[in-house]
DNA sequence: TTGAAAGCGCTAACAG
DNA sequence: CTGTTAGCGCTTTCAA
């Protein structure tokens, strides 16, 4: 809070206007000569004059700030996500608060409930399914929301992100067509995302075309991938390939292999899902499906502040995915 | 903003008191009946009514909100800093604004003054060399504000973080008691960073002990860790360690002598910088420097939020690091 | 313990 | 093109 900045009347009485005409100015300047512009501007440029937000949005009944609720902030994926709703606002005026429910709807609610408190003028959600206390009171106060890293067009709210179960399925069809018979699908917890789910949906659906389709379910770290790959190669579980729902978990297989003496693709082939930034690197580059991460922070944050600005409506969007072919997964002949 | 959200009014109506008393008991409840307590509360309850905080905030001249500006979000370091700062701040009541200044102090001003005409109640910054506009911006305003992952006791503004010359230092040291007398420090961006710049400070204050210590400047990524490493190995460089400044560029390294054929730590040892998660994953284990990233987040958020309520000064504080030994460091005999 | 009333700084009709 | 005048919803003396 400026407590301390010059307010729109010392602006006022410095060039002798009135405070409309300076709140026009400092509004886009219509309707004001092209010389009381120059005078108000310079007026306020001299008194440092910054607008006190809160009685504009006391006054306007908007903030020009839009919230964020993500479940960690510690998956590049999300990073990236934040990164770019965060300069899309940015760059259109709008400011980003961000709160972190580490998959908890009881966090997610309180973290609305703030958020709300705070002014926030409209809500970017994570997933698809949320309280319905958090919905109802977005819908109560007709505060514009949307559903992100997923795309159903069946749903009621608009959802901008992409279609995990069909990628899912394409992941499994890759590996399908490289001869893999023998499939272990390692994933984060069900219970903490409905993405996780419908990618193991999605999955499961083409379980007809495998010899074996196992699911291992373990933390969504290096450690877990790395813990649960590990574990299924000592039992010797004759799995050729690994199909990962997030790289992190993928760099873990990558170490779990290394720690068995297995090497990638030769002995077992790995796939992830995400496209992070090192999975170039990795050795042997991973094949993955690149999810737009950055490309999503953009598209909702155009939207919402469309939304706000023009009061259009939000609208599902489906973002480009597809799978990134590099040198982990085996043909088998 | 909660258009269509019950005011105070609304409450007052419904219980038949006045605003002043249904403000009372919102805030704290002093001086009112238990009894009128009650009544107000339930009255909020049915009514759902959130405090419009545009109003609070006009009244009070605090927002709640604290900014911080990072450079980026897509470092693990900065993210889980930003976590903990949420974390600690939302305990307390407070919100998070968060702008990414992609290094660049020109963005981090335009940031700065775009959050500040946002309302946020104080600033944290990231590292130490800040334009001057800013820091005069706030301090006109009487906003306070932190330099944070520096610590710096000399320093007129309050510094949380750690001491990077000197874990450079200890790390170069540490590197020397092992025997390495050739050894090749990779590092991000200078201009972009004055953490990176202490470090390389710290360590060339040790040059003398070594037959060969140069510096590589690279990007920060794993691909940039990896083609710098590449490079020296093509090079034949003849490094006996590589002393990365960032866990990420360590990554990158791993990776250059896995395509070079070289054994980590028996042909070539790596050393790290941050204690990221997966650290102890890799193989073999990186021994690295451990930063309390998540650490230094609650310590700023703890004495923002402190600062705020009881205006008690703001205080540079020294976090503990201190390196982790794993299995990338040879003992050269 | 409660209420009346004066703002907080800005915007937005409505006049002129 | 510019000024007047109401508020926006809440907090906070000051009285009662």
């Amino acid at each position: 809070m400026s407590r301390l900045g010059a307010s729109i009347r010392d602006v006022a009485r410095e060039t002798g206007l009135s405070t409309a005409t300076i709140s026009r100015v400092v509004n886009g300047g219509t309707r004001v000569s092209e010389e009381t512009r120059k005078r108000v501007l310079d007026a306020c440029a001299r008194l440092d004059y910054l607008p006190n937000p809160a009685a504009r949005a006391l006054s306007t009944r908007r903030s020009k700030v839009v919230a964020a609720i993500i479940p960690t902030i510690e998956h590049s994926v999300f990073a990236k996500f934040i990164a770019a709703i965060e300069r899309t606002l940015g760059l259109r005026g709008y400011s980003l608060v961000l709160a972190i429910s580490n998959s908890d709807e009881a966090e997610e609610l309180a973290a609305a409930r703030k958020l709300l408190g705070m002014g926030a003028d409209a809500f970017i959600l994570s997933g698809q399914t949320h309280s319905g206390a958090l919905l109802n009171m977005l819908a109560k106060r007709q505060v514009p929301y949307a559903h992100t890293s997923v795309w159903d067009p069946d749903s009621t709210c608009p959802t901008v992100g992409y279609d995990n179960a069909g990628l899912a399925k394409e992941a499994v069809k890759h590996l399908h067509s490289h001869g893999h018979r023998n499939v272990a699908i390692v994933h984060g917890p069900l219970v903490e995302s409905d993405r996780t789910q419908a990618r193991c949906d999605g999955a499961r659906s083409l379980h007809g075309l495998f010899d074996t389709l196992d699911f291992f379910e373990t933390p969504l770290s290096v450690a877990g991938g790395k813990a649960c790959v590990g574990r299924t190669l000592a039992d010797g579980g004759g799995y050729s390939a690994y199909l990962c729902f997030s790289d992190v978990l993928a760099l873990g297989a990558y170490f779990a292999c290394a720690d068995a003496g297995k090497r990638i693709p030769q002995d077992v082939s790995v796939m992830g899902f995400d496209n992070l930034d090192w999975a170039a690197e990795v050795v042997p580059p991973l094949t993955t499906i690149d999810l737009p991460a950055f490309g999503m922070g953009e598209a909702v944050g155009a939207q919402i502040v469309e939304c706000l600005e023009t009061n259009a409506p939000l609208q599902s969007q489906l973002l480009p995915a597809r799978i990134i072919q590099r040198g982990s997964v085996a043909r088998l002949t």
